[in-house]
DNA sequence: TTGACATAGTGTTGTTGCAACACTATCTTG
DNA sequence: CAAGATAGTGTTGCAACAACACTATGTCAA
C-alpha cells in the first residue's frame, strides 16, 4: 500500500451519523455492531473516514449507505468531536451528523464495514463505542430544540400522512401528549400541509385525511 | 523536517475564529492579513492548524492568541467547512468558532503567522480568503438566533455595565430599536442581573446604575 | 443660578397568542 | 345495529407582549 506523508501531523476526519425514527411510538436510533478493532463487536454510530475529493455531507452519506443501506435521508451537521484522545488508534477529528427518516421506508442491512445493523429505543442504548453515546445525546437535545421552531419533525413523515400521525411524532420527541385542536389549529396555520384529497382507512374507525408537505424543500423556519 | 505518514490520505484540519465585538454602535469582527501564501496578504479570520495533542477548542483559543494577542474570550463551536477544494494547498477541514469579547477590553496585536490585525465592520468587509465570507455570514446568523433564546449578549460587556449599554448592543445586533421600558422589564424578569450598588457617570447627564452577571456562567439558556 | 440638554428610570392598557376544554362524525367489527 | 375506535371541529380565559409619555438627575454654558 502506498503511503501519505505530509510535513505535519495529520489528524484522520471520519464522520458520524445518527440516524433517528420513530418505531412503536418511540425514538430510534440506528446502529452498527463494529466489525473490526477498536471496539470490535461493539454497537456504534454508522460512520468512516472521509475520502479525499468529497465534501463532508457526501462523506456521511456514502458512509450511512455502505454501511446499513440507507439512502434518501434528511440530513444536518451537528457537531465536531475532537478531543485528543477519543479514538485509540490515532487522532480521529468526528464530524457528526443526525438524520431522520421514517422507519417505514427503511430497510437497513449490515455492510462490508459492520457485523449487524439494528435500531435501538433511546431510552435502552446499549455500551457504545467511542464517545458516541455523547453524540446522541447532544442530537437528540437538538432534535428536541428544533421541534419547537423549525419543522424537521416532517423528516420523518412518510410523503403522505395524517394530521394524528404527525402528532404521534411530536408527542414520542417532546415525550408528552399534545391537544389534537390546539395541534391541527398550529399546524394548519403554518400553510405548509396540503390535503391530498385522499384519505387513509386504518383501523376499525373513521378514516383520516392525507397531507402532503405543500413546499417540499421551502421553508424550514417557523416565522 | 521529519515526514509523517499514514496509510491512507488524511486532510489537514484547522480551527477558524469569527471574533466579534461591538464599537461606535456597530457589529464588527477581528480579521488578520495573510503572512503568506495561499491568499498572501489577503484578509482572512484569525485560526491555523490544530496541534496534535490540544484539543479544538484549544486549538481555536491558542491561534486567536498567536495571531492576535486576544485571550479571555466566549467561544462557541459553529460550523465544520470541508469542502474539498476549499484551500489550494491541499484537502483542509476547517473546524469553525465563533467568538464575543466587549471591545474596550481588547488590544489585538499583529502576531507571527499575520501580518496585520484589524476590526472591520461588518457591513463594510474587504475580500476575504478562502470561504471566510461564508463563515462570518454562518457566525452572524447565528449569533442573531441566539440572541433570542439564550443570553450570548452577555458575552459583549464589560463586568460592569448599564442597562442602556446593553440595549444598545441588542439594538446594534438586531439591527432595530427597542423600547427601554419593556426591555428592562424583560431583562430583570429573567433574574440574571444584580446590581453593583455604584453607578457610572458619563456625560451631561444622570448617572446609571451598574449591573453585573449574578450567576456567571450559570444560566446560558432562557426559559 | 438657572435654563437647556441628555440620558436614566418608571406603569398601565389593549391586543394577541396560547392553553384548556367536550362533543359529534364516520368507519369497522361482532 | 350497537359498541368501539379514531377523525374532526370552536370557544373562552389567561398570560405574555407591544405600544405608549412623563419625571428624575446629572452636566454644562450663558
Amino acid at each position: 500500500m502506498t503511503q501519505h506523508c505530509y510535513d505535519y501531523p495529520h489528524p484522520a476526519v471520519t464522520t458520524d451519523i445518527a440516524l433517528f425514527t420513530i418505531r412503536d411510538e418511540r425514538l430510534a436510533v440506528l446502529l452498527v455492531r463494529r466489525a473490526g478493532e477498536p471496539f470490535k463487536g461493539c454497537w456504534a454510530l454508522p460512520g468512516g473516514f472521509v475520502e479525499p475529493n468529497e465534501c463532508l455531507e457526501d462523506g456521511a452519506l456514502r458512509e450511512l449507505a455502505e454501511e446499513t443501506g440507507v439512502t434518501g435521508v434528511y440530513l444536518e451537521q451537528l457537531y465536531t468531536f475532537g478531543k485528543p484522545d477519543r479514538d485509540p488508534r490515532e487522532r480521529i477529528i468526528s464530524v457528526a451528523y443526525y438524520a431522520l427518516a421514517p422507519s417505514e421506508l427503511l430497510t437497513p442491512v449490515a455492510g462490508s464495514d459492520a457485523a449487524d445493523v439494528a435500531w435501538f429505543d433511546l431510552d435502552a442504548l446499549p455500551s457504545l463505542a467511542f464517545d458516541h453515546a455523547e453524540v446522541i445525546a447532544l442530537a437528540q437535545q437538538r432534535l428536541r430544540a428544533k421541534l419547537d421552531y423549525s419543522t424537521v419533525a416532517f423528516g420523518f413523515m412518510q410523503p403522505e400522512f395524517t394530521l394524528g400521525e404527525l402528532q404521534k411524532v411530536y408527542e414520542t420527541i417532546r415525550g408528552e401528549a399534545l391537544d389534537k385542536r390546539n395541534f391541527r389549529k398550529h399546524m394548519l396555520a403554518l400553510d405548509l400541509l396540503a390535503e391530498t384529497g385522499t384519505s387513509r382507512r386504518v383501523g376499525n374507525h373513521r378514516p383520516a385525511k392525507l397531507y402532503r408537505v405543500a413546499h417540499p424543500g421551502a421553508v424550514l423556519y417557523i416565522k
